[in-house]
DNA sequence: CTTAGGG
DNA sequence: CCCTAAG
């Protein structure tokens, strides 16, 4: 894949990853991050000097600290890896995080499942389960030669809020859904409040600040949350949008969120909304909803590392997911097992009723779940409930990988 | 720090 | 999700 000579590579920190890494989905991915960026409701200040930038300092980290923005590159890594590492596709994911960070709320408060329309799930989660296989090979040293991806190098872009729901959507007509995203973005930036005013954007802000301040409060994890494998840092200390995100919020809570809203958990300074409302139990106030394509890569991630190497699997499958610890991994996993053996066992009457208020999870995904649970026995329901037909396991082309 | 388990 | 205990 050729990168156009408007769209330098900043070749940072991702001079392992070579460009057969990027192979169709990246780019149509990558195109639509670019038209993203083309849309003249969004200044390109920004992004032209990124652009300058990485023309002249490619490849001259010692430069880098001319660069007035504040920008830290070590969060290349994770919208590195498949993406190429353009400073476009930074950008791009930056916006899509902030983006989907807006819909993750909307998602919990009304209810719409904007980011995965299920109606095409069937479709495109065949697809995306042959991507994963490809990232498997990878995993395996593969094609690529990845065996010992130094964990930053490696980031299939299944990677919560920008690519894992982006990941797999090429095949599905998500324009829709950017489009979408892009009029909530706008309607939220012209005004403070949001048009429907069920959710001003305050609101919004308040609840980032709350949830970093919450993830706060367990500082081993935060601290570990600022690491990755090896030890380098991983803080998204990335800025360059200040004024357009001026906008767009209280003066109040001007610098926590500008803290929190890529980080959504790494804020040094959460004094300003921190008492008053802690002291109350709001503790589950924000909870994510795993989507499906979040599940099948968590299914993906424990075929490859087993079952409770849930920080393998963070580091790995959800690096860039800055919600998603391993813990709240472990919670989803032993969610799905719980879902897989009410699925299995239970008269049809009362799974159409289940479906009809929850949210479907696809067949697909529950035999996966199943197969896995299968082969690795999770110490939770005491005993091996969960036996299932061993002769369909034989069919999956998934190695089996014994825990220690 | 990580993981398991309970709330 | 949160919290805690144990390795």
């Amino acid at each position: 894949m050729d990168r156009t000579p408007g769209f330098p590579a900043a070749g940072f920190k991702c001079d392992s990853v070579d460009d057969n890494v990027c192979h169709s989905n990246e780019y149509n991915k990558m195109s639509d991050m670019k038209r993203f960026l083309m849309e003249p409701t969004h200044d390109n200040t920004a992004v032209d000097s990124f652009l300058g930038l990485g023309m002249e300092t490619m490849g001259l980290s010692s430069t880098m600290d001319e660069f007035s923005h504040g920008f830290d590159f070590s969060f290349l890594p994770d919208y590195g890896g498949l993406y190429s590492c353009t400073t476009q596709d930074v950008e791009a994911g930056l916006k899509f995080e902030i983006l989907d960070g807006f819909l993750d709320e909307v998602e919990e408060v009304e209810g719409i499942y904007a980011s995965h329309d299920l109606s095409s799930t069937s479709n495109h989660i065949l697809l995306e389960t042959q991507d994963k296989k490809k990232v498997s090979e990878l995993l395996d040293g593969g094609p690529y030669g990845l065996m010992n991806f130094p964990s930053e190098s490696y980031s299939p872009g299944i990677s919560g809020s920008t690519g894992l729901s982006e990941w797999s959507k090429e095949t599905v007509p998500h324009a829709e859904h950017q489009n979408v995203s892009s009029e909530k973005l706008k309607d939220s930036l012209d005004s403070n409040e949001s048009e429907d005013d069920k959710k001003p954007l305050s609101t919004f802000i308040g609840s980032w600040v709350k949830r970093g301040r919450n993830r706060k409060k367990n500082l081993p994890n935060t601290a570990y949350r600022r690491l990755d494998s090896s030890g380098q840092r991983m803080s998204y200390d990335f800025r360059p949008r200040k004024d357009a995100m001026k906008k767009c919020m209280h003066t109040s809570t001007e610098n926590t969120f500008r803290d929190d809203h890529l980080t959504s958990s790494e804020s040094e300074d959460d004094i300003s909304v921190t008492k008053t409302s802690r002291t109350r139990s709001d503790r589950r106030k924000h909870q994510r909803m795993w989507t499906v394509d979040e599940v099948m890569t968590l299914v993906d991630g424990i075929s490859h590392f087993g079952v409770g190497k849930w920080t393998d699997i963070k580091n790995n499958f959800f690096h860039s997911a800055t919600h998603r610890t391993p813990v709240d991994i472990r919670d989803k996993w032993r969610n799905l097992l719980k879902a897989s053996y009410n699925d299995k066992h239970n008269d049809g009457e009362a799974e159409e009723r289940r479906k009809s208020l929850a949210r479907p999870m696809p067949k697909d995904i529950l035999h996966r779940v199943r197969e896995l649970a299968s082969r690795h026995p999770y110490p939770f329901s005491k005993s091996s409930c969960f036996v299932y037909d061993s002769s369909r396991s034989q069919s999956t082309s998934k190695k089996k990988k014994k825990r220690s």
